[in-house]
DNA sequence: AAACCTCCCTGGGGGC
DNA sequence: TGCCCCCAGGGAGGTT
């Protein structure tokens, strides 16, 4: 499940593979991901040429010359190499064919999108929080969300506070701090935020040097996996000893997620 | 306004 | 074997 590691993996490999490209056809097998597939206008702009992919959040930004695209790749989104005339397989989606190589999206789940960014989408990627990698000042970020009354794990995955971090690393990153998920920010000091951000930012660096977490369906371009989940310690281990103390894992629901933590090492709700 | 709930989709796993 | 149900996940959009 590409979060923000994954999603930034992905976006530099097609940078550096198909930026500065031309885009000859883009073919399109299923006609609604989460929402309506969009074409390239390639008639009125014949060849757009792919001038660099960024990262908003967890969506990439294909420049192309004239307008801009938005893919997201859900939960189960993965981008593969492939010939341009091969059939398509199941859960495939989406073709692009660019001068030197031809590109596969596949969704099994169906919860990703590539849609032109419009002003509508603009204005939303506008309403998120900082990149924890990018523009996260924690002062600024404390001042403006210490009367939120959610606790510090719903903040960390609601993407208006904060861009790209998902159920994974979330997890991992209040589990490494010692913070229960609940614990609201104004009974966390500053340093225990700093601290926070500064895991956030060394986890998801981490991540990104490793390739990024397989868990189901996530591969890189080449379709080898990522290896970050061999260092996981909290995600998907509830009921197995904590890593630290041995007291076994629990888990939770918040906010419909499951979320694993440890009561003696990351204490109690609203403990200090 | 902030916080919560629902829905979209499919594969995999467990129970019967 | 096969059927059914539940679960996983992000985020838009609706409701309280």
């Amino acid at each position: 499940m590409p979060e923000l590691p994954e999603v930034e993996v992905i976006r530099s490999k097609l940078e550096e593979l198909v930026g500065g490209k031309k885009l000859l056809t883009m073919s399109v097998q299923t006609p609604k991901l989460r929402y309506a597939i969009d074409t390239i206008d390639l008639i009125n702009h014949p060849q757009a040429r792919l001038n660099a992919i960024s990262r908003h959040a967890k969506y990439m930004v294909w420049h192309f010359d004239h307008e801009s695209y938005l893919l997201h790749l859900g939960m189960s989104g993965r981008v593969r190499i492939c010939e341009p005339s091969e059939p398509w397989e199941k859960h495939e989606h989406i073709q692009w064919h660019f001068e030197n190589t031809a590109l596969r999206l596949i969704d099994p789940r169906r919860f990703g999108c590539w849609v032109q960014k419009t002003a509508h989408w603009t204005h939303k990627l506008e309403q998120y929080g900082p990149d924890p990698l990018h523009n996260w000042n924690i002062e600024t970020w404390f001042k403006k969300h210490q009367h939120n009354k959610r606790g510090i794990y719903k903040i960390l995955m609601d993407q208006h506070c904060l861009s790209g971090i998902g159920n994974i690393y979330a997890q991992e990153a209040l589990f490494e701090s010692r913070i229960h998920p609940k614990r609201t920010l104004n009974t966390l000091s500053l340093t225990q935020l700093v601290e926070l951000s500064h895991i956030i930012q060394s986890t998801l660096k981490k991540a990104i040097t490793s390739g990024g977490t397989t868990l189901n369906d996530y591969r890189q371009l080449d379709g080898s996996e990522g290896y970050f989940q061999v260092t996981l310690k909290v995600y998907g281990k509830a009921g197995t000893p904590c890593p630290a103390c041995q007291s076994t894992l629990l888990s939770e629901k918040i906010s419909q997620r499951t979320v694993a933590y440890c009561m003696h090492c990351q204490g109690e709700e609203g403990s200090g």
